[in-house]
DNA sequence: GTATATGCAAACAATTTGCACGCCT
DNA sequence: AGGCGTGCAAATTGTTTGCATATAC
């Protein structure tokens, strides 16, 4: 992979940000500093960036969200105001469990707790 | 809701598999009953069946699949087949430490544990 | 009789792709 | 120079919706 502008300027708007954004979302950040770029090229570098291993996407309602923390992680999904909050939980006891129980392996583990935050 | 011939084919397709099909599948497979059924008719009827809780729906990739199973339970999906397995697994404790530790109500959980089935 | 459900086709929204040109290396 | 990356627009895919007709109650 080569380098482009398009490519940095993408990454590191979703590295400054904890928002977990939309490839819109993105795509509209971007083009406040480079106005020509164009949405194809965001998802074209999303994509890319996601099989580096740079960044992670979630998959949200009907959209993909994408998130720069590569770090094992789960979410909290707020009903009310929908904000999704990165969170650490150990989940080993349960993967064994799994892995124990049902003769599968695990290899990823994703859960999403769906609530009401502090805020409310 | 009133009855109709269409709401109850959907709902026992759905209800006579342990696939978790799509919206599609479902359509051929109600097709070969009812050959005139549109697909907005069944898209229609399986946002109406999960809003009266007689099925779940769950965010696959980019496709919406649907559950007959409404028990509290959790997924285990093969990297290989694709398949995706009901698997029932306590989550109170887990539910207790996020509410303890984030001051966040939790509602419900959804949990996929990514790996390789027992057939591989 | 009246409101809800249907079939059909057109509309949508998110994402992908073909192509000619541009820019890293 | 050669190939990957880009902008643009058109194509795809999953899902929703408007409308006239049909059906449950």
């Amino acid at each position: 992979m080569r380098y482009s502008a398009q490519r940095e300027l993408i990454h590191s708007i979703i590295m400054d940000t904890i928002s977990h954004p939309t490839a819109d979302w993105i795509y509209d950040r971007a083009r406040e500093k480079m106005p020509k770029i164009s949405l194809g090229t965001v998802y074209r570098n999303l994509k890319q960036l996601e099989d580096e291993g740079m960044i992670r996407s979630l998959l949200e309602e009907n959209m993909t969200r994408y998130d720069g923390n590569i770090q094992p992680h789960h979410h909290l999904r707020c009903n009310i105001c929908g904000d999704l909050i990165d969170v650490d939980i150990p989940d080993t006891n349960l993967r064994k469990g799994i892995q124990k129980d049902y003769q599968f392996e695990v290899d990823e583990i994703e859960m999403v707790f769906f609530g009401t935050c502090s805020k409310h």
